[in-house]
DNA sequence: CGGCCGATCCACT
DNA sequence: GTGGATCGGCCGA
């Protein structure tokens, strides 16, 4: 099969929305545990560094956990959320600039089985990756693998034949955030919806 | 060092 | 529609 993986140009993006609208229809793939999985993204969020209230870089913040956002694009920030849920970002721009896309929803395509059965050890259901907590869990992706490359044999992102056009890509305010004042109604989200 | 709470999901009443 | 699960990160003392 031919791999066909992002280049380390495309992290680079200095428009954290347009990195988000870029990524969807991408092919996310990780190889853990010795098993292949992907799944194409079907909604993102984006998280504006210093200026984004509801970043958890906002105003410039470091801490030990934050340290990654701050890094070069092309690295993956997944961190711990309500001590369950493994929450899978993509780091982008320039080193010192802390931009995220936040992966909220993939379309599973390799290895559905392996997928199905990762939930099914916790959950009952079929809806395994449609949620920004349950895809960490389908793709076997762990907080403790934040840092990684995207160009990595671990975690990476493939190109598609699969263009959004503009009528395809709903935006919307971002999910959860209510805390984070006027930058909550930013229409930050954006949903690919393949017919 | 202690306490609060989160970019969520699921099983219920 | 809603509350419980569950724990690391963060902040204030």
């Amino acid at each position: 099969m031919e791999r066909k993986k992002l280049k380390k140009e495309f992290y680079l993006i200095e428009d954290v929305v347009e990195a988000s609208k870029l990524l969807l229809g991408k092919k996310l793939c990780t190889f853990t545990d010795g098993l292949f999985t992907s799944g194409i993204i079907t909604e993102t969020e984006a998280y504006n560094g210093v200026f984004d209230k509801a970043s958890h870089a906002y105003g410039g913040r470091h801490t030990p956990r934050t340290e990654v956002m701050y890094r070069e694009g092309g690295v993956a920030y997944i961190y711990l959320c309500y001590g369950i849920f493994s929450l899978f970002n993509v780091v982008t721009n320039k080193k010192g600039i802390p931009n995220a896309v936040l992966v909220r929803a993939i379309t599973p395509v390799d290895g559905i089985e392996i997928m199905q059965q990762r939930r099914k050890k916790l959950y009952k259901d079929n809806k395994f990756a449609g949620g920004p907590g349950t895809l960490s869990q389908a793709l076997g992706l762990h907080y403790s693998q934040t840092g990684t490359s995207l160009r990595s044999s671990e975690i990476w992102i493939e190109e598609t034949e699969i263009i959004p056009s503009k009528k395809e890509i709903i935006s919307g305010p971002r999910i959860g955030v209510g805390y984070a004042g006027d930058d909550a109604k930013l229409p930050y989200r954006f949903i690919f919806k393949m017919d």
